[in-house]
DNA sequence: TGATATATCTCGAGT
DNA sequence: ACTCGAGGTATATCA
């Protein structure tokens, strides 16, 4: 991993053209060929970047500059102009381990399809991800009363899970081995535009503690 | 801006739990108090961050080692055990005066509304971002028939547009003055869930070349 | 390889 | 503060 600081300006053509006036920067070079132009803010987001692979050329100009020519197969180019450079490190870091996560989506999924009857007293798993012409369905359940239910899990609920839960639905009821086929829209928070438009489409919705699932689960470590 | 070269490891609970076990790593803290930690590959995407607005607090540990703790408002909170510090500097980059983009959706609205005779022969362009009741229509025009066509301009057309369109071209239709409106999508790329979605809803899907398209407009350079 | 859904999405504009 | 839409989205999964 190469840091340098530098004064410079940028060029990118590419999915779209942009351009950076000179200013200070952070060109971060790391050793998988990518290459970063960092601001003093943005969070981690570069201002612009190039992402492997790809390959560096650099080029000495006359006026003791340098221009870093960075392009990849798609034919896209970032040009840096380096016009000063106020600190330039190498550092080896080695590969990475890696990251561990939890509580995603996949893991909400799978710990409702272990327990179903937390959705509801009687409640049975028929199929996760139970197919469609327009995308599998999450969970599809049967209640106490045995009718068929449509579950939509989100990490958070916003209207975009209800429109695709009514989307399946919409499909679901076509079919006579099915219908009449409710939806439940479950998530661990759900934004109080979603709730509307579920109940203006039918839908209930329900929220989960993913703790608390977690905690009913068999009890190993997930994690760690 | 501050660089650190250290083996850490790292520890983040909020939206979700992650782990990273010890490793050497860049971080990165910023101006705005955002802090990143960097290994030497994933482009310009951190292992683990903490966004921006954010506190950090460095507490130093019995053995000569360093614990960082960066808390949001929310809650949420990014743990850095630091082991060994390779490297540390600082650096002043000022404010940056910022990207300058060319080629994005708002481009290709502009080229159409120029050029409505792309989208069909005889076709007017009555209005841009034309105001209904639940935000503006991209495009209205009038077809080489005098048919009233609303337009949904897209980068790339993907089933959320689909949708967007079909809940305008619910309320034009109870317009009297303006009913029987059809719709079209117009992008650079129309994903096939897409295109059978419009074919359900009676909404016709049209390519657009974004360079054919600034090629036949005035030929002033837009950018610089 | 292409299509689809997720993301600690991020980021900006508008209300 | 919140919502909505766009993004060079990027990334993983699945056909």
């Amino acid at each position: 991993m190469r840091l340098v600081i530098a004064r410079c300006s940028v060029d990118y053509v590419g999915r779209l053209s942009a351009h950076l006036p000179s200013a200070v920067r952070l060109l971060l070079v790391k050793a998988d060929g990518s290459v970063s132009v960092h601001a003093d803010d943005r969070a981690y987001k570069p201002l612009n970047w190039m992402s492997p692979p790809c390959t560096l050329r650099v080029v000495d100009d006359a006026a003791g500059t340098q221009t870093w020519h960075v392009v990849n197969k798609a034919g896209e180019e970032l040009v840096v102009h380096v016009e000063e450079v106020l600190h330039d490190s190498t550092h080896d870091l080695g590969v990475d381990p890696g990251l561990v996560k939890d509580g995603v989506e996949a893991h909400l999924q799978e710990l409702l399809a272990g327990q179903p009857g937390t959705l509801g007293t009687g409640w049975r798993l028929v199929r996760r991800e139970y197919p469609t012409a327009i995308g599998p369905v999450d969970l599809l359940c049967r209640d106490g009363a045995g009718q068929v239910v449509a579950v939509e899990v989100k990490r958070r609920g916003e209207i975009d899970g209800v429109e695709q839960l009514a989307r399946y639905l919409e499909l679901l009821n076509r079919d006579p081995a099915l219908a009449p086929v409710r939806g439940v829209l479950a998530a661990q928070e759900i934004k109080p535009q979603a709730r509307v438009l579920a109940g203006v489409r039918g839908i209930d919705c329900h929220t989960v503690d993913y703790d608390a699932l977690r905690g009913l689960d068999d009890g190993a470590d997930r994690l760690f």
